[in-house]
DNA sequence: TTGAATCTGTTAACCAATAGAGTAAACTGT
DNA sequence: ACAGTTTACTCTATTGGTTAACAGATTCAA
């Protein structure tokens, strides 16, 4: 009776043609009953003894009904409680009103509070801009064949919403030339001109730089994301501008994992056992350099200061809470959806707009402990 | 340059009508070309010298079309690149081949780990299936405006999943009562006869339970969760079963979350100090109850043990490790997708299946104290 | 040689809405 | 009173597919 491998054989068509007919079988159907017969604008003008172009111009509240009409259509509307089909008013109209969320792979990606926020955000918005929401994951062969532009050649979607990509993704480059609404959040790609709204991970990592300081740090580890995406490469930046005394073997590449962030701080206090503070560019990393200095017995914040990035719900309840940069995932979503609309409506300008960041104090950072003499 | 508000107000209706024209405006358009104008199948069928239906059929694999005429056809798809257009399908067809996930309010639900993983697996399936998969969140004026309702009336699905509800949401009812397909994924409404795919809470909890009394734990506190969710219900039914010694007392409401995870450690630990081991009935309570025991000084596992549910990404990360049951999410998600589809595709058969789970054993949990003397 | 069956494709109705052209009635001005 | 305009709707083409009904050609049996 348990189980955990579900069947792997399926006996759909994956595309196009009817079902096979019902699989009749007289069984329990937990008190279903059939679905009632859906009306359609042609029986509500029936009934309203209006013609279906006067139903909808009611239902589009066209100025050009007068009062009496509108309210007799609209209590047969009421009575039948009648909704138009979504379908029909996609294949008449311009818009599907559905917006497409692309992840690179689904798994690794909504395991990530980080996207949990930013989808909120955005389904959110698009919800309250009557859109739906459908979520892609860009895999490797969902590339290789096609289906990003499919997504739009097959009137999937109107417009997409990419989350969690890097410069290697050069497939990206492909809704713009295809002439495709699309929208990069919390990400950049300058040289390729496309529409984006990033949160500003200069200023955090100012903000980062200039407390550890004033907390007396002068050795400290970076351990930064991959270097292919554009939000890391800033933090490097920053940090290395602010902190010009620190050469190359105060960096470390922690893949924004908490594995890497282990050995990534492994490596930092290998290098430089007079580390006073370690700056991660994401919790995770923070949060898996916490758990390497535990496993080390070096305390924090007594013996060593970790600052991470992001503000993940996570930070505030590990022992010690982090001190982190608090990144507005929510905020970066929900207007990145609403330009995307702007945008999808004929809006004819470049997106680009950054949204502010700040530090949030917290148990993991102190003052930097004296060197040894 | 920088701001965290998003401009609160839209110039969109949020139902029909068509967009009020171009806001034309020369400016940069980011290299942006014109979508290519869209071939329709009459244009495939006038170049291919057959009718519409024929290309249909071709498109459809249905046998009647000759080897011949089929690969005439596909070789004007080919270099026309024609992909048939997915809403005129829907519309002509009987399926929009769109399924739903519900959610409650989706931050909340996409901020924690075991959503992310659900969705992960409804979300690879449906692809597989040819399926599209839209995110709803049923906030309470969504469900007062029937909005769940009109994901049918309106042909924006063919079927919803449901996740995180509890028995107070009432209106999973409806889709039932409307004999619409929706499928219940790791909760379990037995009384009202819904589809439903869980995991295996009872033996989970059953492996806990065997392996802190052979630890020698006595005194054990339960953090549970809502006692409104089935799964809630299983574990503290379980629990109470295995240690019929321990009374309400032993017993704390976490709510789910790490922050009433914290008040319910302190609670348990007022009422009773010589408390050995902490069961909590997911890994964020279980994470809040280490959160206050590093506050307090205790040490774990020296003194006190700590075993979560779920076995969140995050678990294996904070120090101590924790131990906890692994739950197949993943797998739970591409199961009931699966089942949902056969459903929708005529399968009249009540759906009620159970995946195994089983107890990881980390850092948290040790042999329990002797009492002091 | 005829009648029926089979094969392969076409014709046309249909899905449910929108939009633009068309029209009858009411209204305006002289 | 009559042409011209406005108003308030109706008619119908259109969107892009699917499919039931049909039809011409060929094959086969009696």
């Amino acid at each position: 009776m348990s189980k955990t491998q579900p069947p792997a054989s399926s006996s759909f068509v994956p595309s196009g043609g009817r079902p096979a007919g019902k699989l009749a079988k007289a069984s329990d159907t937990g008190g279903r009953t059939k679905p009632a017969k859906r009306v359609s604008i042609r029986e509500i003008a029936r009934q309203a003894g209006v013609s279906t172009a006067t139903v909808s111009m009611v239902l589009n509240d066209n100025p050009k009904i007068t009062q009496a009409t509108r309210e007799k259509v609209r209590k047969v509307i009421d009575k039948a409680g009648y909704q138009p089909n979504r379908i029909a008013q996609s294949l008449s109209g311009k818009y599907t009103r559905v917006l497409g969320v692309l992840l690179p792979t689904l798994r690794h990606a909504l395991a990530d509070p980080y996207f949990g926020e930013l989808i909120s955000g955005i389904c959110d918005r698009a919800a309250r801009l009557g859109h739906k929401v459908t979520l892609e994951s860009a895999k490797p062969d969902f590339i290789r064949e096609k289906k990003h532009l499919e997504l739009f050649d097959r009137r999937f979607v109107d417009g997409v919403l990419c989350i969690g990509f890097n410069d290697r993704h050069v497939f990206l480059k492909d809704f713009a030339k295809a002439g495709h609404p699309m929208i990069v959040v919390n990400n950049q790609f300058d040289p390729w001109g496309v529409d984006q709204v990033v949160c500003d991970y200069r200023s955090g990592t100012d903000q980062v730089m200039t407390y550890l300081q004033q907390l007396g740090h002068e050795k400290i580890g970076l351990i930064h994301g991959s270097p292919d995406v554009f939000t890391s490469r800033v933090i490097t930046e920053v940090f290395q501008h602010r902190a010009p005394h620190l050469d190359g073997s105060f960096l470390e590449d922690g893949h924004f994992t908490e594995e890497r962030g282990i050995e990534a701080a492994a490596a930092l206090l290998d290098r430089h056992p007079d580390l006073t503070a370690i700056f991660a560019g994401n919790d995770k990393m923070a949060l898996g350099a916490m758990r390497y200095l535990a496993l080390r017995g070096i305390k924090v914040p007594e013996q060593m200061s970790v600052v991470g990035f992001d503000d993940i719900p996570y930070s505030q309840f590990v022992t010690p809470a982090l001190t982190t940069v608090h990144l507005p995932f929510y905020e970066a979503g929900d207007l990145a959806c609403e330009r995307l609309i702007q945008r999808i409506r004929g809006k004819d300008e470049r997106i680009n707009e950054t949204l502010s960041t700040h530090l949030v104090l917290r148990e993991s950072t102190g003052i930097a402990p004296r060197p040894r003499d």
